[in-house]
DNA sequence: TTTTGAGTTGTTCGA
DNA sequence: GTCGAACAACTCAAA
Protein backbone atom coordinates (compact mmCIF):
# COMPACT_ATOMS: atom_id res chain seq x y z
CA UNK A 1 0.00 0.00 0.00
CA UNK A 2 1.20 3.32 -0.95
CA UNK A 3 0.30 7.29 -0.96
CA UNK A 4 0.36 8.81 -4.42
CA UNK A 5 0.82 12.87 -4.36
CA UNK A 6 0.78 14.17 -7.52
CA UNK A 7 3.04 17.67 -7.24
CA UNK A 8 1.27 19.50 -9.86
CA UNK A 9 1.72 23.30 -8.63
CA UNK A 10 3.30 23.33 -5.66
CA UNK A 11 7.08 22.40 -6.72
CA UNK A 12 7.80 22.36 -2.36
CA UNK A 13 7.81 20.55 0.76
CA UNK A 14 6.87 23.34 2.90
CA UNK A 15 3.24 24.16 2.92
CA UNK A 16 2.11 21.71 0.69
CA UNK A 17 -1.38 20.20 2.43
CA UNK A 18 -1.33 16.89 -0.07
CA UNK A 19 2.70 15.84 0.69
CA UNK A 20 2.12 16.84 4.30
CA UNK A 21 -1.34 14.63 4.57
CA UNK A 22 0.08 11.76 2.92
CA UNK A 23 3.26 11.54 4.63
CA UNK A 24 1.17 11.68 8.31
CA UNK A 25 -0.10 8.68 7.35
CA UNK A 26 2.98 6.71 8.16
CA UNK A 27 2.40 4.35 4.90
CA UNK A 28 5.15 4.55 1.65
CA UNK A 29 4.89 8.27 -0.02
CA UNK A 30 5.35 8.21 -4.35
CA UNK A 31 5.76 11.59 -5.53
CA UNK A 32 5.11 12.11 -8.82
CA UNK A 33 5.43 15.12 -11.01
CA UNK A 34 3.39 14.69 -14.56
CA UNK A 35 5.03 16.39 -17.64
CA UNK A 36 1.86 17.12 -20.10
CA UNK A 37 3.47 17.75 -23.46
CA UNK A 38 0.01 16.72 -25.38
CA UNK A 39 -2.10 19.34 -23.33
CA UNK A 40 -3.59 22.08 -24.48
CA UNK A 41 -1.39 24.42 -26.32
CA UNK A 42 -2.53 27.13 -24.71
CA UNK A 43 -1.61 25.38 -21.29
CA UNK A 44 1.66 24.59 -22.22
CA UNK A 45 4.44 26.68 -20.45
CA UNK A 46 6.26 29.13 -22.57
CA UNK A 47 10.14 28.99 -23.28
CA UNK A 48 11.26 30.99 -20.36
CA UNK A 49 8.80 28.40 -18.26
CA UNK A 50 10.06 25.62 -19.21
CA UNK A 51 13.66 26.87 -18.45
CA UNK A 52 12.42 27.85 -14.64
CA UNK A 53 10.92 24.26 -14.45
CA UNK A 54 13.84 22.21 -15.72
CA UNK A 55 15.41 23.79 -12.22
CA UNK A 56 12.48 23.81 -10.41
CA UNK A 57 12.55 19.98 -11.03
CA UNK A 58 15.86 19.44 -10.40
CA UNK A 59 15.48 21.17 -6.84
CA UNK A 60 12.83 19.36 -5.76
CA UNK A 61 13.82 16.27 -6.90
CA UNK A 62 16.87 16.79 -4.33
CA UNK A 63 15.01 17.96 -1.67
CA UNK A 64 12.43 14.93 -1.73
CA UNK A 65 15.27 12.51 -2.18
CA UNK A 66 16.57 13.85 0.93
CA UNK A 67 13.73 13.13 2.86
CA UNK A 68 13.36 9.82 1.77
CA UNK A 69 11.26 9.51 -1.20
CA UNK A 70 12.62 10.08 -4.76
CA UNK A 71 10.56 11.90 -7.23
CA UNK A 72 9.14 9.59 -10.20
CA UNK A 73 8.72 11.83 -13.03
CA UNK A 74 7.06 10.70 -16.15
CA UNK A 75 5.46 12.27 -19.33
CA UNK A 76 1.92 12.01 -19.73
CA UNK A 77 -1.71 13.24 -18.84
CA UNK A 78 -2.87 12.63 -15.30
CA UNK A 79 -5.77 10.75 -16.25
CA UNK A 80 -4.09 8.18 -18.03
CA UNK A 81 -0.25 7.90 -15.79
CA UNK A 82 -1.84 8.05 -12.26
CA UNK A 83 -4.55 5.03 -12.49
CA UNK A 84 -1.53 3.31 -14.02
CA UNK A 85 0.46 4.06 -11.27
CA UNK A 86 -2.06 3.32 -8.32
CA UNK A 87 -1.90 -0.02 -9.82
CA UNK A 88 1.25 -0.68 -10.18
CA UNK A 89 1.93 0.41 -6.75
CA UNK A 90 -1.23 -0.80 -5.28
CA UNK A 91 -2.08 2.52 -4.60
CA UNK A 92 -4.93 3.36 -1.62
CA UNK A 93 -4.49 6.89 -2.53
CA UNK A 94 -3.58 9.89 -4.83
CA UNK A 95 -3.15 13.08 -2.96
CA UNK A 96 -3.04 16.11 -4.98
CA UNK A 97 -4.09 20.14 -4.78
CA UNK A 98 -7.28 21.28 -6.63
CA UNK A 99 -6.28 23.78 -9.17
CA UNK A 100 -8.74 26.90 -10.38
CA UNK A 101 -8.00 27.54 -13.84
CA UNK A 102 -10.33 26.47 -16.69
CA UNK A 103 -8.03 23.45 -17.73
CA UNK A 104 -6.73 22.21 -14.79
CA UNK A 105 -10.00 22.39 -12.79
CA UNK A 106 -11.87 20.56 -15.85
CA UNK A 107 -8.46 17.61 -15.37
CA UNK A 108 -8.88 17.72 -11.86
CA UNK A 109 -12.95 16.41 -12.46
CA UNK A 110 -11.70 13.35 -14.98
CA UNK A 111 -9.09 12.32 -13.08
CA UNK A 112 -11.49 11.87 -10.25
CA UNK A 113 -14.11 10.30 -12.16
CA UNK A 114 -11.18 8.01 -13.40
CA UNK A 115 -9.81 6.86 -9.84
CA UNK A 116 -12.97 6.60 -8.39
CA UNK A 117 -14.06 3.95 -11.36
CA UNK A 118 -10.97 2.33 -10.13
CA UNK A 119 -11.70 2.07 -6.58
CA UNK A 120 -8.46 4.95 -5.49
CA UNK A 121 -9.56 6.68 -3.02
CA UNK A 122 -8.99 10.63 -4.58
CA UNK A 123 -7.85 13.17 -1.43
CA UNK A 124 -7.91 16.28 -2.84
CA UNK A 125 -6.61 19.25 -1.10
CA UNK A 126 -8.04 22.95 -1.43
CA UNK A 127 -4.73 24.45 -3.00
CA UNK A 128 -1.93 26.42 -1.08
CA UNK A 129 -1.27 28.40 -4.00
CA UNK A 130 -3.43 30.87 -3.02
CA UNK A 131 -4.32 32.46 0.11
CA UNK A 132 -8.63 32.10 -0.32
CA UNK A 133 -10.25 29.65 -1.52
CA UNK A 134 -11.70 31.22 -5.17
CA UNK A 135 -15.16 30.02 -4.06
CA UNK A 136 -15.27 31.14 -0.71
CA UNK A 137 -15.51 34.88 -1.47
CA UNK A 138 -18.41 36.72 -2.56
CA UNK A 139 -20.22 40.03 -2.59
CA UNK A 140 -23.58 40.41 -0.30
CA UNK A 141 -25.47 39.43 -3.49
CA UNK A 142 -23.58 35.72 -3.40
CA UNK A 143 -22.16 36.63 -6.69
CA UNK A 144 -18.19 37.07 -7.56
CA UNK A 145 -16.22 40.54 -7.07
CA UNK A 146 -15.61 42.92 -10.09
CA UNK A 147 -14.15 45.17 -8.24
CA UNK A 148 -10.47 44.63 -5.96
CA UNK A 149 -10.69 47.19 -3.29
CA UNK A 150 -14.37 45.08 -1.76
CA UNK A 151 -12.98 41.85 -2.96
CA UNK A 152 -9.65 42.35 -0.95
CA UNK A 153 -11.38 44.01 2.15
CA UNK A 154 -13.50 40.46 2.25
CA UNK A 155 -11.37 38.27 1.82
CA UNK A 156 -8.65 39.66 3.49
CA UNK A 157 -10.43 39.65 6.50
CA UNK A 158 -10.93 36.57 5.94
CA UNK A 159 -8.82 33.86 8.54
CA UNK A 160 -5.49 32.73 7.56
CA UNK A 161 -3.87 29.35 7.57
CA UNK A 162 -1.25 28.53 9.36
CA UNK A 163 1.27 26.85 6.75
CA UNK A 164 2.35 23.58 7.14
CA UNK A 165 5.61 22.14 8.07
CA UNK A 166 7.78 20.50 5.90
CA UNK A 167 7.38 16.50 6.45
CA UNK A 168 10.90 15.62 7.90
CA UNK A 169 11.17 12.03 6.59
CA UNK A 170 9.18 9.99 4.28
CA UNK A 171 8.92 6.39 3.71
CA UNK A 172 9.89 5.56 0.08
CA UNK A 173 7.61 2.61 -1.68
CA UNK A 174 9.58 -0.71 -2.01
CA UNK A 175 8.92 -0.90 -5.51
CA UNK A 176 11.73 1.35 -7.19
CA UNK A 177 10.09 4.08 -9.09
CA UNK A 178 10.19 3.82 -12.92
CA UNK A 179 10.51 7.50 -14.36
CA UNK A 180 12.74 9.38 -16.59
CA UNK A 181 15.02 12.38 -16.31
CA UNK A 182 14.40 16.06 -15.84
CA UNK A 183 16.70 15.92 -18.60
CA UNK A 184 14.87 13.42 -20.45
CA UNK A 185 11.52 15.97 -20.94
CA UNK A 186 14.08 18.58 -23.19
CA UNK A 187 12.74 21.16 -21.06
CA UNK A 188 15.94 23.39 -21.84
CA UNK A 189 16.53 25.72 -24.72
CA UNK A 190 18.38 23.81 -27.77
CA UNK A 191 19.73 26.84 -28.16
CA UNK A 192 21.07 28.49 -25.21
CA UNK A 193 19.87 31.81 -25.08
CA UNK A 194 19.77 31.68 -21.10
CA UNK A 195 22.64 33.03 -19.55
CA UNK A 196 20.74 35.90 -18.86
CA UNK A 197 18.16 34.05 -16.93
CA UNK A 198 21.13 32.22 -14.87
CA UNK A 199 22.33 35.01 -13.61
CA UNK A 200 19.15 36.64 -12.54
CA UNK A 201 17.46 33.77 -10.86
CA UNK A 202 18.06 30.34 -8.36
CA UNK A 203 14.85 28.13 -9.44
CA UNK A 204 13.65 26.11 -6.01
CA UNK A 205 12.43 26.31 -3.03
CA UNK A 206 15.64 27.13 -1.07
CA UNK A 207 15.97 29.96 -3.84
CA UNK A 208 12.70 31.21 -3.07
CA UNK A 209 13.16 31.33 0.82
CA UNK A 210 16.43 33.11 0.38
CA UNK A 211 14.93 35.31 -1.95
CA UNK A 212 11.85 36.34 0.10
CA UNK A 213 14.63 36.82 3.67
CA UNK A 214 16.42 39.04 1.47
CA UNK A 215 13.46 41.05 0.34
CA UNK A 216 12.24 41.34 4.26
CA UNK A 217 15.48 42.35 5.27
CA UNK A 218 16.37 44.89 2.79
CA UNK A 219 13.41 45.97 1.01
CA UNK A 220 10.45 45.49 2.75
CA UNK A 221 10.27 48.85 4.83
CA UNK A 222 10.59 50.52 1.75
CA UNK A 223 8.64 48.90 -0.14
CA UNK A 224 5.57 52.02 -1.08
CA UNK A 225 8.09 54.23 -2.52
CA UNK A 226 10.61 51.77 -3.84
CA UNK A 227 8.36 49.82 -5.31
CA UNK A 228 8.18 52.30 -8.90
CA UNK A 229 11.55 52.49 -8.92
CA UNK A 230 12.60 49.72 -11.61
CA UNK A 231 16.51 50.53 -11.31
CA UNK A 232 15.99 50.12 -7.41
CA UNK A 233 15.99 46.90 -5.39
CA UNK A 234 12.35 47.27 -4.16
CA UNK A 235 10.07 44.76 -4.83
CA UNK A 236 10.09 40.79 -3.81
CA UNK A 237 11.03 39.48 -7.23
CA UNK A 238 9.36 36.41 -6.03
CA UNK A 239 6.48 36.01 -8.84
CA UNK A 240 8.52 32.96 -10.29
CA UNK A 241 8.79 31.11 -7.27
CA UNK A 242 5.28 31.81 -6.19
CA UNK A 243 4.38 30.87 -10.19
CA UNK A 244 5.55 27.74 -9.82
CA UNK A 245 5.31 26.86 -6.31
CA UNK A 246 8.45 26.86 -4.93
CA UNK A 247 6.92 28.95 -1.65
CA UNK A 248 3.16 29.42 -0.77
CA UNK A 249 1.79 33.32 -0.19
CA UNK A 250 1.11 31.80 3.37
CA UNK A 251 4.58 31.16 4.27
CA UNK A 252 5.04 34.60 3.16
CA UNK A 253 2.04 35.97 4.99
CA UNK A 254 3.05 34.36 8.13
CA UNK A 255 7.15 35.36 7.91
CA UNK A 256 6.23 39.06 7.29
CA UNK A 257 3.51 38.82 9.86
CA UNK A 258 6.18 37.57 12.40
CA UNK A 259 8.44 40.38 11.28
CA UNK A 260 5.91 43.16 12.34
CA UNK A 261 5.32 42.03 15.63
CA UNK A 262 8.77 41.25 16.61
CA UNK A 263 10.09 44.54 15.12
CA UNK A 264 6.85 46.77 16.35
CA UNK A 265 7.93 49.35 13.65
CA UNK A 266 4.94 51.83 12.31
CA UNK A 267 7.05 52.22 9.32
CA UNK A 268 7.76 48.18 8.57
CA UNK A 269 4.52 47.39 9.11
CA UNK A 270 2.87 50.06 6.65
CA UNK A 271 4.83 49.09 4.32
CA UNK A 272 4.24 45.34 4.86
CA UNK A 273 0.54 45.86 4.94
CA UNK A 274 1.27 47.57 0.91
CA UNK A 275 3.79 44.72 -0.11
CA UNK A 276 0.58 42.05 1.13
CA UNK A 277 -1.91 44.37 -0.45
CA UNK A 278 0.07 43.43 -3.84
CA UNK A 279 -0.20 39.37 -3.05
CA UNK A 280 -4.05 40.42 -3.23
CA UNK A 281 -4.20 41.10 -6.60
CA UNK A 282 -2.56 37.61 -7.48
CA UNK A 283 -5.70 35.86 -5.38
CA UNK A 284 -7.84 38.59 -7.39
CA UNK A 285 -6.51 37.36 -10.77
CA UNK A 286 -7.16 33.34 -10.00
CA UNK A 287 -10.47 34.32 -8.22
CA UNK A 288 -11.54 35.98 -11.66
CA UNK A 289 -10.42 33.28 -13.64
CA UNK A 290 -12.02 30.86 -11.24
CA UNK A 291 -15.76 32.79 -12.11
CA UNK A 292 -15.01 34.20 -15.51
CA UNK A 293 -13.43 31.44 -17.59
CA UNK A 294 -13.36 32.72 -20.90
CA UNK A 295 -11.43 36.07 -19.98
CA UNK A 296 -8.33 34.07 -20.97
CA UNK A 297 -9.26 35.19 -24.65
CA UNK A 298 -12.46 37.19 -24.41
CA UNK A 299 -12.38 41.62 -22.89
CA UNK A 300 -14.76 41.00 -19.93
CA UNK A 301 -16.55 44.21 -21.47
CA UNK A 302 -18.16 42.64 -24.22
CA UNK A 303 -18.20 46.34 -26.02
CA UNK A 304 -14.14 45.72 -26.47
CA UNK A 305 -15.27 42.75 -28.69
CA UNK A 306 -15.62 45.57 -31.57
CA UNK A 307 -12.51 47.76 -30.85
CA UNK A 308 -10.88 48.88 -34.15
CA UNK A 309 -6.98 46.66 -32.85
CA UNK A 310 -4.31 47.24 -35.77
CA UNK A 311 -2.91 44.76 -37.39
CA UNK A 312 0.67 45.12 -37.90
CA UNK A 313 3.26 42.47 -37.58
CA UNK A 314 6.44 44.50 -37.84
CA UNK A 315 4.96 47.17 -35.39
CA UNK A 316 4.37 43.96 -33.03
CA UNK A 317 7.92 42.66 -33.57
CA UNK A 318 9.92 45.93 -32.73
CA UNK A 319 7.69 46.09 -29.74
CA UNK A 320 8.97 42.24 -29.08
CA UNK A 321 12.47 43.24 -29.61
CA UNK A 322 13.08 46.36 -27.69
CA UNK A 323 12.97 48.69 -30.46
CA UNK A 324 10.11 50.96 -30.25
CA UNK A 325 12.43 54.17 -30.05
CA UNK A 326 10.96 54.96 -26.49
CA UNK A 327 14.33 53.93 -24.14
CA UNK A 328 11.42 53.23 -21.34
CA UNK A 329 9.62 50.79 -23.19
CA UNK A 330 12.80 49.19 -24.67
CA UNK A 331 14.35 48.43 -21.59
CA UNK A 332 11.66 46.75 -19.93
CA UNK A 333 11.28 44.55 -23.19
CA UNK A 334 14.70 43.81 -23.37
CA UNK A 335 14.70 43.55 -19.67
CA UNK A 336 12.50 40.57 -20.17
CA UNK A 337 13.75 39.18 -22.73
CA UNK A 338 17.34 38.34 -21.37
CA UNK A 339 16.03 37.51 -17.56
CA UNK A 340 12.47 36.49 -18.14
CA UNK A 341 10.90 39.12 -15.88
CA UNK A 342 10.32 42.68 -15.97
CA UNK A 343 9.59 45.39 -13.68
CA UNK A 344 5.96 45.74 -13.13
CA UNK A 345 5.99 49.63 -13.36
CA UNK A 346 7.53 49.15 -16.51
CA UNK A 347 5.38 46.11 -17.66
CA UNK A 348 2.21 48.55 -17.28
CA UNK A 349 4.58 51.20 -19.31
CA UNK A 350 5.62 48.47 -22.18
CA UNK A 351 2.20 46.80 -22.21
CA UNK A 352 0.16 50.14 -22.13
CA UNK A 353 2.54 51.22 -25.00
CA UNK A 354 1.31 48.05 -27.06
CA UNK A 355 -2.16 48.05 -26.47
CA UNK A 356 -2.51 52.20 -26.57
CA UNK A 357 0.13 53.69 -28.69
CA UNK A 358 0.09 50.32 -31.19
CA UNK A 359 -3.25 49.89 -31.09
CA UNK A 360 -2.30 46.34 -31.14
CA UNK A 361 -4.35 43.96 -29.45
CA UNK A 362 -3.81 43.14 -25.54
CA UNK A 363 -4.04 38.66 -26.50
CA UNK A 364 -0.90 39.32 -28.68
CA UNK A 365 1.14 40.84 -25.42
CA UNK A 366 -0.03 38.43 -23.28
CA UNK A 367 1.24 35.79 -25.97
CA UNK A 368 3.97 37.31 -25.50
CA UNK A 369 4.62 37.56 -21.86
CA UNK A 370 3.39 34.05 -21.64
CA UNK A 371 6.30 32.94 -23.94
CA UNK A 372 8.96 34.82 -22.55
CA UNK A 373 8.20 35.30 -18.50
CA UNK A 374 9.71 33.39 -15.91
CA UNK A 375 6.30 33.86 -13.75
CA UNK A 376 4.06 33.17 -16.18
CA UNK A 377 0.60 32.66 -14.96
CA UNK A 378 -2.39 32.57 -16.95
CA UNK A 379 -4.53 34.07 -14.27
CA UNK A 380 -2.43 36.92 -13.26
CA UNK A 381 -1.30 37.48 -17.24
CA UNK A 382 -4.68 37.82 -18.29
CA UNK A 383 -6.03 40.47 -15.27
CA UNK A 384 -2.86 42.25 -16.04
CA UNK A 385 -3.51 42.47 -19.60
CA UNK A 386 -7.03 43.22 -19.63
CA UNK A 387 -6.41 45.56 -16.74
CA UNK A 388 -4.13 47.41 -18.83
CA UNK A 389 -6.97 47.09 -22.36
CA UNK A 390 -9.08 48.63 -20.09
CA UNK A 391 -11.43 45.86 -20.91
CA UNK A 392 -10.97 43.99 -17.72
CA UNK A 393 -12.73 44.16 -14.68
CA UNK A 394 -11.16 47.54 -12.21
CA UNK A 395 -9.89 48.50 -15.69
CA UNK A 396 -7.84 51.62 -16.36
CA UNK A 397 -10.05 53.97 -17.91
CA UNK A 398 -9.49 54.73 -21.37
CA UNK A 399 -8.38 57.85 -21.16
CA UNK A 400 -5.25 56.71 -18.35
CA UNK A 401 -2.47 56.64 -21.13
CA UNK A 402 0.62 56.26 -20.19
CA UNK A 403 2.94 58.66 -21.34
CA UNK A 404 6.18 56.86 -21.90
CA UNK A 405 8.66 59.88 -21.50
CA UNK A 406 7.06 61.26 -18.50
CA UNK A 407 7.03 58.02 -17.09
CA UNK A 408 10.78 57.26 -17.92
CA UNK A 409 11.56 60.41 -16.29
CA UNK A 410 9.78 60.29 -13.05
CA UNK A 411 10.78 56.88 -12.06
CA UNK A 412 14.33 56.51 -13.93
CA UNK A 413 15.26 60.42 -13.63
CA UNK A 414 18.79 59.16 -14.09
CA UNK A 415 18.76 56.72 -16.96
CA UNK A 416 20.35 54.01 -14.85
CA UNK A 417 17.76 51.34 -15.63
CA UNK A 418 17.90 52.29 -19.50
CA UNK A 419 21.71 52.62 -19.59
CA UNK A 420 21.67 48.97 -17.96
CA UNK A 421 19.29 47.45 -21.23
CA UNK A 422 19.62 49.81 -24.05
CA UNK A 423 23.46 50.56 -23.46
CA UNK A 424 23.70 51.66 -27.12
CA UNK A 425 21.77 54.83 -24.97
CA UNK A 426 24.25 54.47 -22.03
CA UNK A 427 26.77 57.68 -23.19
CA UNK A 428 24.02 60.03 -23.76
CA UNK A 429 22.91 62.80 -20.97
CA UNK A 430 20.05 62.37 -18.43
CA UNK A 431 18.64 65.06 -20.13
CA UNK A 432 18.20 63.30 -22.91
CA UNK A 433 18.14 59.52 -22.16
CA UNK A 434 14.19 59.45 -22.58
CA UNK A 435 13.70 61.66 -26.01
CA UNK A 436 17.15 60.63 -27.70
CA UNK A 437 15.47 62.29 -30.82
CA UNK A 438 15.39 65.71 -29.30
CA UNK A 439 19.35 65.62 -28.50
CA UNK A 440 21.50 67.88 -30.82
CA UNK A 441 23.44 65.79 -33.04
CA UNK A 442 27.24 67.12 -31.22
CA UNK A 443 25.21 65.05 -28.48
CA UNK A 444 24.08 62.36 -30.37
CA UNK A 445 27.82 62.56 -32.15
CA UNK A 446 29.83 62.52 -29.08
CA UNK A 447 27.53 59.67 -27.19
CA UNK A 448 27.98 57.76 -30.78
CA UNK A 449 24.42 57.04 -31.73
CA UNK A 450 23.02 57.45 -35.62
CA UNK A 451 19.00 57.65 -34.62
CA UNK A 452 17.91 54.96 -36.83
CA UNK A 453 21.03 53.01 -37.10
CA UNK A 454 22.09 52.52 -33.95
CA UNK A 455 19.01 53.37 -32.10
CA UNK A 456 15.29 53.45 -33.69
CA UNK A 457 13.33 56.85 -33.91
CA UNK A 458 9.86 56.71 -32.48
CA UNK A 459 7.73 53.92 -33.91
CA UNK A 460 4.22 56.60 -33.57
CA UNK A 461 4.66 60.49 -31.90
CA UNK A 462 3.38 59.93 -28.81
CA UNK A 463 0.71 63.17 -29.03
CA UNK A 464 -0.53 61.37 -32.47
CA UNK A 465 -0.68 58.21 -30.85
CA UNK A 466 -2.50 59.23 -27.90
CA UNK A 467 -5.30 60.77 -30.00
CA UNK A 468 -5.35 57.97 -32.04
CA UNK A 469 -6.00 55.76 -28.76
CA UNK A 470 -8.45 58.11 -27.58
CA UNK A 471 -10.76 58.32 -30.87
CA UNK A 472 -10.41 53.94 -31.06
CA UNK A 473 -12.03 54.60 -26.95
CA UNK A 474 -14.70 56.28 -27.61
CA UNK A 475 -15.64 54.39 -31.03
CA UNK A 476 -16.02 51.44 -28.80
CA UNK A 477 -18.47 53.49 -26.15
CA UNK A 478 -20.24 54.90 -28.93
CA UNK A 479 -20.89 52.01 -30.60
C1' DT B 1 -35.64 48.45 -5.27
C1' DT B 2 -33.31 52.60 -5.09
C1' DT B 3 -29.73 55.36 -3.86
C1' DT B 4 -25.20 56.57 -2.87
C1' DG B 5 -20.35 56.41 -2.81
C1' DA B 6 -16.35 54.67 -4.70
C1' DG B 7 -13.14 52.93 -8.03
C1' DT B 8 -4.19 50.32 -8.13
C1' DT B 9 -0.64 52.25 -10.58
C1' DG B 10 -2.31 59.07 -15.46
C1' DT B 11 -1.96 63.06 -18.43
C1' DT B 12 -2.88 67.51 -19.95
C1' DC B 13 -4.39 72.10 -19.76
C1' DG B 14 -4.96 76.45 -18.01
C1' DA B 15 -4.99 79.54 -14.12
C1' DG C 1 6.65 75.78 -11.09
C1' DT C 2 2.36 74.28 -8.81
C1' DC C 3 -2.35 73.11 -8.46
C1' DG C 4 -6.96 71.65 -9.49
C1' DA C 5 -10.03 70.26 -12.86
C1' DA C 6 -11.22 67.68 -16.84
C1' DC C 7 -10.92 63.55 -19.17
C1' DA C 8 -16.68 60.91 -19.32
C1' DA C 9 -19.59 58.45 -17.78
C1' DC C 10 -20.23 53.63 -15.86
C1' DT C 11 -20.33 49.70 -13.04
C1' DC C 12 -20.06 47.66 -8.83
C1' DA C 13 -21.13 46.95 -3.96
C1' DA C 14 -23.52 47.86 -0.04
C1' DA C 15 -26.84 50.24 2.70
Amino acid sequence: MTNIVWLRQELRIEDNPALYSAAREKAPVLPVYLWQPDSDASAMPGGASKWWLHYSLTALEKALAALGAPLLIRAGAPETELPKLAAAYNADAVFWSRAYDPIGGAQDDRLAETLQRAGVACRIFAAATHLINPDTVMNGAGTPYKVFTPFWKTASAMPAIKPLPAPTRLVPPRKKPAGVTVNALKLLPEHDWAAGLRDAWTPGEEGATAQLERFVDSALATYEEARDYPAQQGVSRLSPHLRFGEISPRVITAVIDSVCTERRDPQLTHNAGVYLRQLFWREFGVYLLRHFPAMTHAPMRPEFARFPWRNDDDALKQWQRGLTGYPIVDAGMRELWRTGWMHNRVRMIAASFLVKHLLLPWQSGAAWFWDTLVDADIANNTLGWQWVGGCGPDAAPYFRIFNPIKQGERYDATGAYVRQWVPELAPLDDKHIHTPWLASKTALNEANIVLGETYPLPLVDHQEARKRALDAYAFVRQG
